[in-house]
DNA sequence: TTCCGTTATATTATTAAAAATATAATGCAT
DNA sequence: ATGCATTATATTTTTAATAATATAACGGAA
């Protein structure tokens, strides 16, 4: 028994900015639906939430950086659309490096732990 | 400006047994203060932390390990007490670890998002 | 034998987070 | 004009997490 089925160290790394997470678990995994969808309403269903969560976070994301990250449009021949813009997909993937970048870190306390779980 | 001030990341590390949290922040930081009290009462007090919840996280640590983490007795002289047992003491330290490791390990990413932030 | 501070446990109440619902606005296409 | 799929927004409802309350048990000390 090498690795305990069961058991996991999981990693929730957040951005605050003050009180409010600016960037977190929910908001990369939103981003990365919106980007392969083209629309913040099918990115949303996707993962189950609510139109009207996703679309709250982006307003928040949008405005606590120096620029936006997604950007949308109304109307129009498929009733608009949302995507990424450049500055978002960096700040995507430099959150994707982050949570690479600790996961691998960690390795070693982990496996001491996962020995003193049941 | 070097840093932002208002700015922060924060990790949230988290030991999972099937769907049970058995150990994190709020775990960590109860147990720390139960090192310097010697109560469960007191150290639910000092972080704010009703008794039961925090005897309800005890219980649910003590099931989840090999060994127990906390030894706890009730009656006696002062009433009764708690405290870590030394499989108790290295969880603990292995979880800080962790947090340590985790948050040199993030630093390059995290400058970069920090300058994209307002 | 009664008091104390604690552990141990169940039940109820409160609060905060999330979901659901509703509605307006947009602009292209048919 | 009307329909369509979306963005945009407010309001209400539901749910889940947390806190509060209550009570029992324990065992030494005065």
């Amino acid at each position: 028994m090498a690795t305990k089925a069961n058991t996991s160290v999981r990693f929730r790394i957040r951005v605050f900015r003050g009180k409010e997470i600016t960037f977190g678990p929910g908001k990369a995994e939103l981003l990365t639906h919106l980007a392969r969808t083209g629309s913040l309403n099918q990115a949303a269903k996707r993962m189950n939430m609510s139109y009207m969560k996703a679309w709250s976070m982006v307003k928040l994301m949008n405005q606590s950086y120096k620029q936006p990250l997604v950007k949308a449009e109304r109307g129009g021949s498929g009733g608009g659309g949302a995507e990424l813009t450049d500055f978002g997909r960096r700040l995507l993937s430099l959150y994707a490096e982050m949570e690479k970048e600790s996961l691998s870190a960690v390795g070693k306390p982990w496996k001491e732990i996962q020995k003193m779980l049941k």
